[in-house]
DNA sequence: GGCCACTATGACAACGTTGTCCCCCAGCGG
DNA sequence: CCGCTGGGGGACAACGTTGTCATAGTGGCC
């Protein structure tokens, strides 16, 4: 900026006004400073300026598991989304599930002085956040809710999602319905286990230990256990998978399979509906889980101050067919 | 900073050095200092530390056409994970194919100074980098050349791979071979026909202007373009599609069609085994490409100034099934 | 001519850090 | 007692901007 200022022989005050459009400025001037911007190919310094102005630095940090998972790069999307109407940049880290790499890159994120922050939590342990969210950063958790803070929190609604899979298997005449999750200190593994077991209740058909096997999951546990459940004394008919990747590890594992258990998925996803059966999915919207946050955030930075909400959006179960199958 | 200072009864100057882990402070002064911090919840401004030691702000941006595709976040998962090893953030944004938006996001992230630049083109104008590039910031394009500037590339092999999807096809007896690309104003969808093309021509069984349908396409199109493609005097056996969407929409047309034409999609997908029939495809990897701009990027920040380079990666076709079919 | 209002511009401080340099003081050898 | 050394700490400037205020010039009006 100074060389710029030279060039034109302005102050840098005048060039600070070129570049910011403000009033005042003699049209001569101006278009002096425009040809020295272009000529030395200056560009103002974001930062340089946020500081000075103490102002928002136009950034939300995004936390989230993987986004390398269809799921999560769904949610990504919608963020970005959002975050462009409003003019903000969106800088985003993988947390693989490690509390630790959580926390790291959420602070790492404070320290850049994100405007908020967007966490789907890894650990339960969110207390370090306190002090920033004391600082005025807000927080919006999504998909999981934070561990030991109250704030912000967007979720879909596991519970029914998975009661309503095991309700559907129930009425197509399943009895022995196996639920395969995610590892139990997951929230929403945990809570699908939940839903999992109060629908067998409802369903009168009984819970039983021996059908459930939670993670964490690989193709060849997934396998496994198909096996076990499907050579056992009562064999199961049926099974609910937790998870986008588990319905994945679960159709490898039957493919070429003869007689093939009924299955529903939690996550919907993409050629669900080309496979053979067709999967009958409990489906949830990636996006509208990204954008029901990222409007959280905003409006927290609009000002909202009203107590943290929580927000539970619907699953709706999808029926395709492999979940109609008779016992 | 100010606060935690005057908190602990010392200058500025010694709260820095503490936050530092400079040598030079005596240990219970450091613990004073380390008290009020976490008393008072500080946590050092990143952009003011960046500014006045006028490193690196340990950022990097990433212009991609749209998270929200799988093939776009496995490139972004690859990204991150090298970034990491790196010590940096990744800021990245969406271009959804729009030359002014990839501009945009292209700018602002220099004017946040990233340490350096991946871009998947969206347009075929890239002279507005080269201020930047001249100042210093490495820029490295990916999956698609820069329209007008020399600079780093990593590619696929666009052309070997639809030879070889050509080549297979009419080893099986296809004489009758449709291409459906995309805009063909986006390279890869060019250079894809350019390999289909010549693919015919080595095949032997000629290029026929009526076998080809460039995009862009939606799931309607497709559907139309197949349609016209089974009713034509002679009609197509065998499809090529040019990438991992206008496969998809390929298998949604062909969902229930008896008489299904013989498939090969450019792009792997996810579950492209389990569908009946299995999908062939041209495969390539979305993390090794995603790898491959990242280290040549750090190799530039490392300080390599030799000439650009441009890495073309193997593609290698994966039969399935859907190619296999006899005509 | 003197004064005013107004326009165009500049000087300077400040944002939150860190690098440089300097100071104070205790301990020690001569 | 003096000077030297070295450890611990502070004052100050600077990074690249922008907000505040001041100033120089210009034209108009009484």
């Amino acid at each position: 900026m100074n060389d710029v200022a030279r060039l034109a022989g302005v102050s840098i005050k005048t060039v600070s006004r070129v570049v910011n459009d403000e009033p005042g400025v003699h049209p001569s001037t101006a278009e002096r400073v425009l040809a020295a911007i272009d000529q030395l190919g200056f560009r103002r310094n974001l930062s340089a300026r946020n500081l000075r102005r103490g102002s928002s630095t136009g950034t939300i940090g995004l936390v989230l598991e993987d986004v390398g998972n269809p799921f999560y790069s769904g949610v990504t999307r919608a963020v970005e989304e959002i975050a462009r109407l409003r003019g903000r940049q969106v800088i985003s880290g993988s947390s693989d599930e490690d509390p630790g790499r959580e926390r790291e890159l959420a602070l790492e994120f404070c320290s850049r002085r994100v405007d908020g922050l967007l966490i789907v939590p890894a650990g339960l342990q969110h207390s370090y956040l306190v002090p920033e969210m004391r600082a005025g950063t807000p927080v919006v958790f999504l998909d999981r809710p934070a561990g030991d803070v109250v704030a912000d929190t967007v979720l879909v609604d596991n519970i029914g999602g998975t009661v309503e899979a095991v309700t559907h298997l129930a009425a197509h005449g399943h009895r022995r319905i196996a639920f395969l999750g995610d590892a139990p200190d997951i929230f929403t593994a945990n809570e699908r286990l939940r839903g999992y077991r109060e629908g067998c209740v409802r369903a009168g058909i009984g819970y039983h230990e021996e059908l459930v096997a939670m993670g964490p999951h690989d193709e060849s546990s997934v396998a496994t256990t198909l096996q076990r459940l499907h050579t056992m004394r009562e064999p199961a008919t049926a099974v609910v998978a937790g998870n986008n990747r588990i319905t994945v590890y679960v159709l490898r594992a039957l493919a070429g399979v003869a007689e093939r258990p009924a299955l529903v998925g939690f996550d919907d996803f993409e050629l669900a509906d080309l496979l053979s059966p067709p999967v009958t999915v409990i489906a949830h919207d990636a996006s509208a889980l990204g954008k029901a946050a990222t409007d959280l955030l905003f409006a927290r930075l609009d000002g909202d101050n009203s107590p943290p909400r929580r927000v539970v959006l619907p699953v709706r179960l999808v029926p395709r067919g492999s979940g109609e199958v008779h016992a």
